[in-house]
DNA sequence: CCAGACGTTGTT
DNA sequence: GTCTGG
DNA sequence: CCAGACGTTGTT
DNA sequence: GTCTGG
């Protein structure tokens, strides 16, 4: 699954490809947590354009009547998109992208839980998560948008983590994602692993476990704990 | 017909 | 809103 | 996803 | 244990 995410860096490149003016201001964000604002491109059929936008992550059905009456649908399974209610209008209408640098997954064992990081193995740069939005209108007519992260089955490098991992798409595939012309059954073709050579894995240090915590240190490789720790004897 | 759910993950 | 279950 | 809270009354 | 918050 995919319930934490990094991202850092230029994203001109991508802004280039979709023919969008970046913002002057990006802050890197190394600890991306549920029910935060996410950065994401996204086609908006009543707009009829391209543009980005932030959406809170977790995403809203618009049937409910009170956005904090469902709160865990930060992921969504792109085998049964199509048929869930909370979905599938998202899937049919609001697809996005949603840059990542990279992304966390947590080793269970026991009562403990081990983080990783996966990102882009050529060093290229940021991936690109399919993600589905929805717009919530409430009583009082204030809107809210909202994001889930679709996840697939995990490749083998992610595998040995977890079960499962965000669906990625490839750059040249982006404009079929967004587009609202696209047929359902090409989209889901495009909802699949990453290949096995799109990404590297790191352990990182407990540290990016809390929400509360920000900055590069959230990817820092664990620090080995072993029975000799001499600095500390001899500092 | 109306009532009630509508989601994922992990764990048991 | 829309689908499923009773 | 993990971390952290988990409660009421009355008064300022 | 379970729910809420980030």
């Amino acid at each position: 699954m995919c319930g934490r995410f990094a991202l850092t860096g230029s994203l001109n490149w991508l802004f280039r490809l979709l023919f969008l003016e970046p913002p002057p201001v990006f802050a890197d964000r190394y600890n991306i947590a549920p029910t935060q604002p996410v950065f994401a491109f996204l086609y908006d059929i009543d707009r009829n354009c391209l543009r980005y936008d932030f959406l809170s992550w977790g995403l809203v059905p618009p049937f409910v009547k009170d956005p904090g009456e469902i709160s865990t649908l930060i992921n969504a399974r792109a085998e049964t998109l199509r048929e869930k209610p909370a979905f599938k209008n998202a899937f049919r209408y609001r697809r996005c992208i949603l840059p990542a640098s990279g992304f966390y997954e947590w080793k269970r064992a026991g009562a403990t839980a081990e983080p990783f990081y996966f990102s882009a193995a050529a060093d290229a740069g940021q991936l690109c998560l399919a993600g589905i939005w929805e717009i919530w209108h409430g009583e009082g007519g204030e809107q809210m948008n909202s994001c889930a992260i679709i996840t697939v089955p995990a490749n083998r490098t992610v595998q040995k983590v977890h079960h499962r991992m965000p669906a990625i798409i490839a750059p040249d595939q982006i404009a079929a994602w967004l587009n609202p012309e696209t047929a359902p059954v090409d989209l889901l073709r495009l909802l699949r692993p990453a290949s096995d050579n799109l990404l590297t894995c790191i352990r990182v240090g407990s540290y990016v476990n809390s929400p509360r915590n920000e900055g590069p240190e959230c990817v820092s490789p664990e620090v080995p704990k072993g029975p000799f720790q001499p600095d500390l004897f001899f500092e």
